[in-house]
Parts: structure tokens; sequence; C-alpha cells
DNA sequence: TCGAGCAGTTTTGCATTCAAATTGCTTCCC
DNA sequence: GGGAAGCAATTTGAATGCAAAACTGCTCGA
């Protein structure tokens, strides 16, 4: 196995697996699980670690990193400023097949939204940000997003969401591919950054801080 | 010797020393002149190649990375956004201390424009921008700032300044000092942008990019 | 009963080792 | 003489080994 696939191996179990936040991380079991020494497994934990994801006790092995109210708010801020750049830049840039993509994925989200499928609609929410992103043509924004993406995903999507907050992004992800068609580059930063701060606003609301 | 402090000391060697951009990195006589062995250096060529400034060729060995035009374009655009972002934080958030500090590095960076001394201007100029970043105390945002500055550092140094530029610049940095002073978020996000783009006008006019 | 102290075990961090891949040199053939 | 083939030496990437630190569970004393 490649060093980059442990990392991104290693990212998912983070973000999306079994470790929960302030676990400790089981070296030997990764090392089994994943079919490689310790060697590579701890190089890809200080990649982690650099990134965020992961914390490093001296002696004390590694743990996965828990939230903090501040550190919702530090990556939020980020990822707003972020998520405007992108916005601003994919305008000019992106390309009617992207665009065509991204409409796409906006009807299923809605359709989604409709079932009431939560965990469909966060997929499809989570592409769309994504496509965005990746129409602005710009690997170093693309990897610091996916960075603060990776660490606040949890926080974005296990925060319960309420109706009202549910219809409103809705609205907004229109606003957002409309504006997007419009090419209308200070309209679109200027809404994915409500979006994103009412999303911020109920994610800090709900108390989401895993501790510390 | 730690593991943050092998990234930290390899890192200056990639910006400051050197190993200049596509160089190839000497395992050995790093191993050596940091006294330690293979496994930890490894460990930190990984992070560095996560953060951009390493490229790893698979069995043929590391590299210093260097800049392509696309690169410098798109480093310089997240930075905009970055120090745009960290000044309007900054201003509701900035000590008076910190204000004295930034006042009294800009006298003396205007000290050093006047002795025509390059190098210490340079620094100084380094140290308000890092200052004003610190001021917007938010680890996310000053951890990626560190990491592209890191890696524009050569081409925004290297590059020769003419006389109208470098006169333009304290200038602006007056503007700088101004808003901060003032607290006008959207008054000092406005200049940081303009500054910073001017910059990069200057150093994609020079051609600066490092190869491939 | 509870806590301090200690021995055994586990875990960590790094050095070393080992196999595979690459590089450069030599030789051989045309 | 030029170029390809083959072999040795180096270098890389990962597994293993080893000393030091931390944790566990036990004993002993109050």
């Amino acid at each position: 196995m490649m060093h980059d696939e442990v990392v991104s191996r290693l990212r998912q179990v983070l973000t999306e697996g079994e470790i929960a936040p302030g676990a400790r991380i089981p070296e030997r079991e990764l090392c089994a699980s994943f079919a490689i020494s310790r060697t590579p497994l701890r190089e890809a934990l200080k990649v982690l670690a650099a990134e965020g994801l992961v914390v490093l006790l001296p002696n004390r092995g590694s743990r996965a990193a828990k939230l903090t109210q501040k550190d919702v708010k530090e990556l939020f801020e980020v990822c707003e400023a972020l998520e405007a750049t992108a916005g601003e830049l994919a305008c000019p840039r992106i390309s009617d097949e992207q665009l065509r993509e991204i409409a796409e994925l906006q009807a299923n989200m809605v359709e989604h939204y409709r079932a009431q499928d939560l965990s469909s609609y966060y997929r499809c929410n989570r592409l769309i940000h994504e496509a965005i992103v990746r129409a602005a043509d710009n690997a170093v924004l693309a990897g610091f997003y996916e960075s603060i993406a990776a660490r606040i995903r949890r926080a974005r999507f296990i925060t319960p969401m309420s109706p009202e907050h549910w219809a409103l992004a809705i609205q907004e992800h229109e606003g957002i591919l409309n504006a997007l068609q419009r090419r209308d580059a200070r309209g679109l930063a200027h809404i994915l950054r409500t979006h994103l701060r009412r999303k911020r606003e109920e994610v800090v609301r709900a108390g989401f801080a895993e501790g510390e």
C-alpha cells in the first residue's frame, strides 16, 4: 500500500469511522487491519497530526483530536474565507459541464430533502461544496478545504438540523446555484458566507464541542 | 530532538537554507547533520510533502519542490484570501500592545528602507505580516498562513524589487497600519489584498517560477 | 479498607536491518 | 566506435529489534 493511501484510509477511519474523538488510536490494530508495519502507519499519523486530526502525546501515543469550541470557531472562520474565495474564483472558471453536474447534484439533494433522507442529503451537500471548490481550479485551496472539511465533518454532520434550518439551507443552495449560473462572483461569495455562518451558529448552539 | 523540531529545522533548510528547489534532498547528510536516524527524518519529509514543500518520487527519493507559474498563482490567490481574513479578524481583536509592536516594526522597516537595507527590510516586513496574522487569534489561519508563506518565501524575497514598487509598498504599509489603528476591517482587508496582488504581479512578471 | 510503592508487562520512539528498486559502470556484441 | 545488456553498488521503503518510558496489577502497611 502506498503512503498516500495509508494517509487517506487513516483519515477516513478518523472522520467517518469507528475511532471517536479523544479516543486512543490503536497502532497495533491498525497495522494489522491495513496489513502494514508500524513505520508507515506512524508516518501517516505524523501527517495527520500536522493537519490537526490527530494529537500526539509524547511517549503516550496518539489520539483522535477533539474539537474545542475555539477550534470550531476557528475552523468555521477559515472555512468561510476559503469557500467564499472558491466561489469567487469558480465563477469565471467553471465549465458548463461542471455547472450541469452541480445542478444535477442540487436536484438530487432536493429529492433527498423531500424524502427527509438526511444522510443522502449530506452526501449531496458535501459533493456540491466540493464541486464548487474543484471548479475554482486551485489545488492549494482545495487541499486546505479538504483538511478543514475533514476536521469539522463530524461536528457539521452530527449536529441535528431543525426543519426550519433545513428548509433555509435548501433555499440558500438554490441561491448558490443561481449565482453560479449567473457567474455572480460577489453574490456567490456572499451567499456562501451566509450559508456557512448559519451552519456554524447551529453547530455552536448545539454546543457541539467534544471536550477539553 | 523532538519530532516538531525536526520538521521545523527541515523546513528552514528548505526555505532559507542551502537546498535549492528541485534539488535532491540528501537523506544521509541531513541525518548526520541533525544527529538522528532515517526514521524520524523520513517522518518529517512526509509531513513537509503533505505541506507541498517536498515532492516524493516513489523509489527515487525526495526533492525540494519547485514552484511552477500555476503554483505561484494559486499560492498568492489563497494567501490573499488568508491575509485579508486575518486583517478583518485582527481589527476587532488586536490589543494595544500588539498595535504598538506593529507600529514599531513599521518604523524600523521605514528605517531599513531609507538605508536601502533590503534584507532587514524583508525581515521587518515578514514580522509585520506575521504579527497581523497573530493578532487575528486564529490558530488554523496562522497554520495555513505559515505553510503558504514558507512555500512562496523564496519567490517573494528573491524577486528583485523596483524602486517604484518599493516606495509603493512602504506607502501601502502605512495604509495598513493606519487601517489597523482605526480598526477599519474592510479597509484593511482591501489594502492587504491590493498589497499582495501587487507583489504577486511583480513576482509573476519577474518570471519567477523555478521550473517544470 | 484504602493508598503508596514496586515488579512485570506493554507501549512508544528510534535505530538498525533487510529486501526491492534504481543507478551507474563495465563489458560485450554488432 | 556506439549502443545495449548485465552486474555491482547505492538508495529507498518498510519490517524488525531494542532501550526507555508509561501503565497495570499486586503487595504491604497504616
